[in-house]
RNA sequence: GCCCCGGUAGCUCAGUUGGAUAGAGCAGCGGACUUCUAAUCCGCAGGUCGAUGGUUCGAAUCCAUCCCGGGGUGCCA
């Protein structure tokens, strides 16, 4: 049996209302049960009176009577009230109150924390990361790795059976620009493949993709604006190398596409390379982004044509103007989406479709999400409705998979423009870790100096991880967020520090209490929870609302409400702290209860830091 | 041109299927430490929710039309 106020509360109401209004109660109708805004509205409001009043044309204070004289709920509540125009207010039994909290701790039918678990798994997949061979990640990735990770945990502590896809870049045109300049420079012996770095292979991408780029722009304009011959002849040969590069690049992605070894073992150990850097990356992130995680373009090769085919065979996608398109105009897409260019190329379109009829088809996913960049909108409205038209996003159950599009604004700099360093290149994702972890060890060693060196590097890591990463996460993903040291790594206000003291706090009254009292968590979770005073209400209350939080943020695949929740918890714990004396409460009974609610705050608020990817130290 | 996304306090942001007096944090002012780690807590002040109309008992939220900012828009990814 629940113990779960919200659920009784829906239920009791519920068949209150079908009492008061029997045929004349309309099916959609809900106790619409909230947790109040404000204590002297009680601990819950319901608000359908006034919605049912206006539907049934009554006045909604009577509905809202008529309702409370067939609502029994005097085992878990108070008396319910009639407030304003209509809202019902309930509080709580304290009593009703304790065994609900008591059932969050035990582990039962309420599962643990309130939430269930061991439910039948439907199958998500989350793209995310996202990470381009022979880059540096910077700070786009970082929001695609934090909030894909995010969303991926969300899921896995819901039961989910979660798949990350690190979607790699690894595959066309460019690719083929660095492998092949790797390779030639291999073979002069400029460069040495078992030492290649990253920083190698960035400045052979940039240098690759420059020969390729001379005089192109140039010649465009040339021609646009009609300068003559004379000034296009000038810039002839400069335009000519450029052409002969890209032939090169063609040439060598045509020997890579074929298989040609020397060149294979070229890119794949450039794969290698760029991998390597992406998973320490994401290690040190704390996000769980490994290798059988990662899906790379390349191995979409052998799967495009059969897509490409299927498609056309089944009239989904048509000829337009010698390319292939999928038309979209039945769901209110103007702009077809291309799979196949003029010269038989395919796009970054045929390769994403693909990958949600693999997600969806080999991977049995009934919901797939894409931490991607908001810029690639109207990409993924594109492709998911190409996918639908195709049926590659039905299950084998004939139902349709959600697909959703996780999309996140920009991080912008201080002067409200793309984040870049002065000199206008991509921030180094590593550079900006390590500057947030530095400036977390000079605060760290200035709060608690008593921390050995080794710890204290620890706690560094702990809270400037966490401090960029709350800060990505905690506001609406859709916005661009503003990218400011100092306000994250601030340790006062709602910030990743915040939070992770409020768990170092209840780490130390723990401690402290096995040290004096001898009393450990065993002992504790026997203990009665008994709630007096209105913080230890208004904690408890706090507590109750974490599964609700949890769902619904993986539902919306929105984890800044996680974030605001554990803020709230982590200001109620902050209030009660303050209040009522845990280790010297004035008996051993409210000691106990004390400690136990205490324990289980710790407990929320590191399962709830966790889902976030963020780590929650014992001592800071 | 068309499409998408934003606009809430000086700054950074929340705001559940429309609900009570629009909430936090920072910055400002004033309080609380022989501490369970003050990386905290309490109080004060701060608003034409971009604008105007509409829908209704009730609108930051829904509808319409504008304004401002950002992004995207058939052969790059």
């Amino acid at each position: 049996m629940t113990h779960d106020p919200t659920t009784i509360l829906h239920d009791r109401l519920m068949a209150a209302m079908r009492a008061a209004l029997g045929d004349a109660l309309p099916a959609s109708a809900e106790p619409m049960l909230a947790p109040s805004r404000s204590p002297k509205f009680g601990d819950y409001q319901a608000n359908c009176a006034m919605a049912l009043g206006k539907q049934l044309g009554k006045p909604p204070r009577e509905v809202a009577q008529s309702i409370l004289d067939r609502l029994d709920v005097a085992d878990i509540a108070e008396p319910p009230t009639i407030a304003g125009p209509g809202f019902i207010n309930i509080t709580l039994r304290t009593d009703a109150l304790a065994s609900a909290v008591a059932a969050l701790d035990r582990p039962g039918a309420d599962g643990d924390l309130g939430i269930e678990a061991g439910k039948p798994t439907s199958t998500v997949v989350v793209d995310l990361c996202g990470v381009n061979l022979a880059k540096q990640m910077h700070v786009g990735h970082l929001r695609a790795t934090v909030i894909g990770d995010a969303l991926a945990r969300l899921h896995e502590r819901l039961g989910y059976n979660v798949i990350r896809q690190n979607h790699f870049g690894d595959w066309g045109l460019p690719i083929a620009m660095v492998t092949g300049a790797v390779l030639s420079k291999a073979k002069t012996g400029q460069l040495e493949l078992s030492r290649l770095t990253l920083d190698d292979l960035e400045r052979e991408y940039r240098a690759a993709q420059k020969a390729c780029d001379v005089g192109k722009t140039e010649m465009m304009l040339i021609r646009k604006f009609s300068l003559g011959p004379k000034i296009e002849a000038e810039w002839a040969p400069a335009s000519e190398d450029g052409e002969s590069a890209s032939a090169r690049a063609r040439a060598t992605l045509v020997a890579l596409q074929s298989g040609e070894q020397e060149t294979f073992r070229v890119w794949q150990r450039i794969s290698e390379v760029t991998l390597e850097a992406c998973f320490a990356n994401c290690k040190r992130l704390q996000a769980n982004v490994t290798a059988e995680a990662t899906a790379g373009e390349s191995t979409y090769r052998d799967e495009l044509g059969t897509v490409v085919a299927d498609l056309e065979q089944r009239g989904v996608a048509i000829e337009s103007d010698g390319a292939l398109i999928v038309k979209l105009d039945e769901f209110g897409i103007n702009e077809p989406c291309l799979i196949r260019k003029r010269d038989g190329g395919f796009l970054y379109a045929t390769t994403d479709i693909a990958g949600i009829r693999r997600r969806v088809q080999d991977l049995g996913a009934s919901r797939a999400v894409y931490a991607v960049d908001a810029r690639q909108s109207l990409h993924f409205r594109q492709v998911f409705a190409a996918a639908r038209k195709a049926g590659y996003a039905r299950t084998p159950s004939g139902a349709d998979a959600a697909l959703v599009h996780a999309a996140f604004g920009m991080v912008l700099g201080e002067d409200n423009r793309p984040f870049k360093t002065r000199s206008g290149e991509n921030v180094k994702l590593s550079d900006l870790l390590d500057e947030a972890v530095s400036r977390a060890e000079a605060a760290v060693a200035e709060k608690n100096p008593q921390l050995s060196a080794a710890e204290r590097r620890d706690v560094a890591e702990a809270v400037g991880i966490g401090a960029i990463k709350y800060a990505d996460l905690s506001s609406d993903r859709i916005k661009d967020y503003v990218f400011n040291f100092d306000r994250m790594l601030a340790f006062e206000g709602a910030t990743g520090p915040y939070l992770q003291y409020a768990h170092v706090r209840v780490s130390s009254i723990l401690r402290k209490a096995q040290e004096e009292f001898g009393v450990d968590t065993q002992t504790i979770s026997g203990a009665h929870f008994a709630i007096g005073s209105p913080e230890e209400k208004a904690l408890a209350l706090e507590l109750l609302k974490y599964a609700p939080v949890v769902r619904a943020s993986a539902e919306a695949c929105e984890p800044h409400r996680l974030c605001g929740y554990l803020y709230d918890l982590a200001s109620a714990f902050a209030r009660f702290f303050d209040a009522c004396p845990v280790l010297r409460a004035p008996d051993e009974s409210t000691r106990d209860a004390r400690l136990r609610l205490t324990a289980l705050t710790g407990r929320v608020l590191g399962d709830g830091l966790h889902c976030l990817g963020i780590a929650a130290p014992h001592r800071m």
